[in-house]
RNA sequence: GGCUAGGUGGCAGAGUGGUCAUGCAGCGGCCUGCAAAGCCGCGUACGUCGGUUCGAUUCCGUCCCUAGCCUCCA
């Protein structure tokens, strides 16, 4: 079965086939490093993870995921903390990297950082203006838009309609309003380097293009971000690329997950609702904002709150509920292919929502079968669709004793129950059900099974 | 104003030209000492108005509404 994904440019869902057979190039533009990941940001790092282990199912597949290191809001937030612009990349880089890691996210084969690659985006600037694509004004770079004759194909905007409801200031350099920065200079205390033209620093669309070309070639598979970035980002990057390699196909698949709203609303710093994974990761597993993130298809919007949360995590008690008491190893489940149902869905186009319900098809499969070699084969069934997930990568034992506010340890609570057996076996309830009120005052909730009690933490 | 996506049952959210989404919540039953968990069953869902069709939630058009983009933004 082919993979399936749905392609900008075209606006179609399309068979995907790698320009050279067996090996998949993927770039997903990655943060600027000037603060950290907020909620929003950890849609496409999730949404591309799945993607990649998907991809690395059939082919080998290089995934570069850039960290944009120069940028005028990194200057700005130096300015203003008085920490240097290497302390402020590093700590935040790092930071996005851990924060990701929390919610299952891997690393990327390569993580270019904008900074190691000053020499190439001078390079593909001299190009572009070689070429005739761009032009030198007051000790800037700028891109002729006008040269481009595609220029608008990606994000579907007419040229015209585009300065018609243009709110851009056109700066006096500027020959038209929508030419865009690829070099600008820096003063004295801004970060710069030497260039033919000033010194100075680059734009940000020329950043992704000359690192896309570096480490994947002129013509890459997929190209991913966010909606959001598809214009001007990405149209920029796809004219200046296109330009500079003589008309070479920039990406072959251009992938952009929805926006993520909180609460109905859009997140923004005005209205002080940004939500950071950061925050995040210390009071929800990681796995219930991964599967809270999967729960639309990536296309769709997505709306997080309170509830998109609750729901997330009640998926995964029932998940891990199904599996539990059936013991299997790591090496196991590793082992075991990934129902095709789920395989299918995700083929298609990355059906996240129905990989999960077919999922829950055999988690219900599973709590209906009495054979315990069914159970067992149903298990690891679950257990590998959830690796190519992402999820369900803590022991069941563990996700139910999870990190509630019980003061409770988990031998009390043992203990508890051992004497809520011997009430029971002697038939004195009321003694029993007392047990059980305390426990369920501290957020324990049990279960009674015909192969003892079993209790998790609700709290 | 322009462009691009959407509008599915109480909520979230897939999907389809004509018997199943799935999860949560609700109701009834089974199981249980009672619960919980689980299982079984139930609820006449597809924004509006037209059109195509034997038949449309699914295709086409109109209108209404929502979101994103058009400016840094995943």
């Amino acid at each position: 079965m082919p993979i399936y994904l749905h392609d900008t440019l075209t606006g179609k869902k399309i068979a995907f086939e790698p320009l050279t057979p067996g090996h998949v190039t993927m770039y997903l533009c990655g943060p600027t490093v000037y603060n950290y990941a907020h909620i929003g940001n950890a849609r496409p790092a999730v949404v591309f993870d799945v993607l990649a282990t998907l991809l690395r199912r059939t082919y080998k597949l290089t995934f570069a995921r850039n960290i944009t290191d120069v940028d005028d809001k990194i200057i700005a937030a130096s300015k203003e903390s008085g920490e240097s612009i290497e302390q402020i990349t590093a700590r935040f880089s790092d930071a996005y990297n851990d924060d990701m890691a929390a919610l299952g996210v891997s690393r990327p084969d390569i993580e270019p950082r904008a900074t190691r690659h000053i020499a190439e985006m001078v390079e593909m600037i001299a190009t572009l203006l070689d070429k005739g694509f761009a032009y030198e004004a007051q000790q800037h770079v700028l891109f002729d838009v006008s040269a481009f004759g595609d220029y608008g194909k990606l994000s579907k905007r007419e040229l015209r309609e585009m300065i018609a409801g243009s709110r851009v200031e056109v700066a006096p350099y500027k020959k038209a309003p929508h030419d865009f920065v690829l070099w600008k200079p820096s003063t004295p205390e801004q970060p710069g380097w030497d260039s033919p033209w000033s010194r100075g620093r680059p734009g940000w669309h020329i950043e992704c293009s000359a690192m896309a070309a570096k480490h994947l070639g002129r013509t890459i598979d997929i190209h991913g971000g966010g909606q959001d970035l598809v214009f001007p980002h990405h149209e920029n990057e796809l004219a200046q690329s296109t330009c500079a390699h003589g008309g070479a196909i920039f990406a072959r698949y251009w992938l952009h997950n929805g926006f993520l709203s909180l609460d109905n609303s859009k997140m923004s710093k005005s209205l002080g609702n940004v939500l950071l994974v950061h925050d995040l990761v210390k009071v929800i597993p990681g796995e219930v904002i991964r599967l809270a993130l999967m729960s639309a298809h990536y296309r769709q919007p997505l709306d997080w709150s309170d509830e998109s949360v609750d729901a997330a995590r009640k998926m995964l008690d029932r998940l891990y509920g199904a599996v539990r008491g059936i013991g299997v190893s790591v090496s196991e489940r590793s082992q075991v292919e990934p129902p095709p149902g789920v395989v299918a869905a995700l083929e298609d186009d990355l059906n996240t929502p129905k990989a999960l319900a077919e999922t829950f098809n055999l988690a219900r499969q599973l709590n209906k079968s009495t054979d315990p070699a069914e159970r067992r084969a149903l298990a690891l069934q679950i257990y590998a669709a959830s690796d190519l997930l992402g999820l369900m990568q803590s022991d069941a034992e563990d996700w139910f004793a999870g990190n509630g506010d019980s003061r409770l340890t988990a031998d009390e609570i043992e203990d508890l129950l051992r004497q809520r057996e011997q009430a029971r076996a002697s038939r004195d309830f009321s003694a029993a059900d007392a047990i059980r009120d305390k426990l369920a005052s501290t957020g324990i909730s049990i279960e009674d099974s015909p192969s003892g009690t079993r209790w998790r933490r609700t709290g």
